[in-house]
DNA sequence: GTCTATAGCTGGATAGAC
DNA sequence: GTCTATCCAGCTATAGAC
């Protein structure tokens, strides 16, 4: 359904389809509500049509989770992918991990339906969920730059950003008390997974990959 | 309503009142559906009574999530206050950490509950609250045995923790492919916060409190 | 595609007999 | 305290006219 857009352009001619529309009201609502809060009846009145007319678009509420999903990890891929003002492999670690942070404290709420997997009974699609991966795949890229590739300390760098970030939006919203600790946290981190680093060029660091893929 | 059991004993007497048969029933159902799976029907019916009879025992179904709370929440308390076979305050931080962890992934519904906050319109009572305030503060105390009294250091600590329990819960429940990085974690986090210790008597360095208290 | 109307269900909470 | 019966509100989803 969400793949077959009835051939008509919602692309090209008028830059907004319905089916935009419907996510767009459905992104201000759940934004209001909460990710539980979203009712066919309130998403239709903020679309401007009725309930009925939401399953011209949807088969299912699942369904347009899913497709706020996929808007979310496409807006996702779209901000960690934009290029980056420094070169210094420890900056730009730097850099990804506060805007990650800002990505997620920006928007609680699509912090929580991205990252977290509160809603019962919903899981993303394939198609939804693909930017995301696509999105990680960079991080991971830069850990390298940094010479770290091995699992466990990739494991360890996502614990301690999603860590800083959850108890940013958990503990202080709107504040900076953790998100501040970032720069510290990275030195921390890199100061553990480059122990022996001197001047070195970074990247030339010789370490096997072992532990599984993601 | 929690705090007057009627005067009949119901702690000496038969150990269990119609009170705490509910807070057990309404665990298993949560434990089973999720958080927001629960219901006065379902709930009322695992207990063997039916729904109008919760409601003389509880005001509202909030008032049963945050009795349910407050047991969570005493559960953690004495959970991490067993005492520890350890002296060496590393391995302190170490025990500690491993004790949450497992505290935590043991039951992702009382994490969820006890420190997330998923349940839109809900906020435990500070009576239900204390004890997790309690069990906190001990842990303050072991990073103060750390010599760590710095307000970002202990904020980096809590981010780094439940980080890793987070990333366990999300991404591989029931395995331990970030809870086996705890120790690393805790030396990657000990080697920053303790830079120049060299092997003098941990707890008395001196490092000035600034900062707003917790 | 969009509407009105409504089915069908589940939820929290209450009334009142016993 | 516990029950039966019920109210009322909300929800997803469907039927069928236009």
């Amino acid at each position: 359904m969400i793949n077959t857009p009835s051939k008509t352009d919602w692309r090209e001619g008028r830059r907004h389809s319905a089916h935009e529309a419907i996510i767009d009201a459905a992104w201000s609502l759940v934004i209001e509500e909460g990710l539980a809060g979203l009712s066919l009846r309130d998403l239709a009145g903020r679309a401007g049509i009725t309930a009925p007319t939401v399953y011209a678009y949807f088969d299912s509420k699942n369904a347009i989770y899913d497709a706020m999903f996929g808007r979310a990890a496409t807006e996702f891929e779209v901000k960690m992918a934009e290029p980056y003002e420094c070169d210094d492999p420890r900056e730009l670690l730097v850099a990804i991990a506060n805007r990650f942070s800002l990505f997620c404290t920006s928007s609680p709420t699509r912090y929580q339906l991205l990252f977290q997997r509160t809603l019962p009974g919903f899981e993303p699609s394939p198609e939804s969920f693909a930017p995301a991966v696509r999105a990680l795949a960079g991080v991971r890229e830069l850990l390298v730059l940094n010479g770290i590739t091995e699992e466990r300390h990739c494991d360890i760098w996502t614990a301690l950003i999603i860590g800083l970030v959850d108890q940013q939006i958990s503990n202080d919203p709107g504040g900076d008390r953790w998100t501040r600790l970032i720069d510290e946290s990275v030195n921390m981190f890199i100061a553990h997974c480059q122990p022996k680093r001197g001047s070195r060029k970074p990247g030339s660091r010789p370490a096997r990959t072992k532990g599984i893929s993601t």
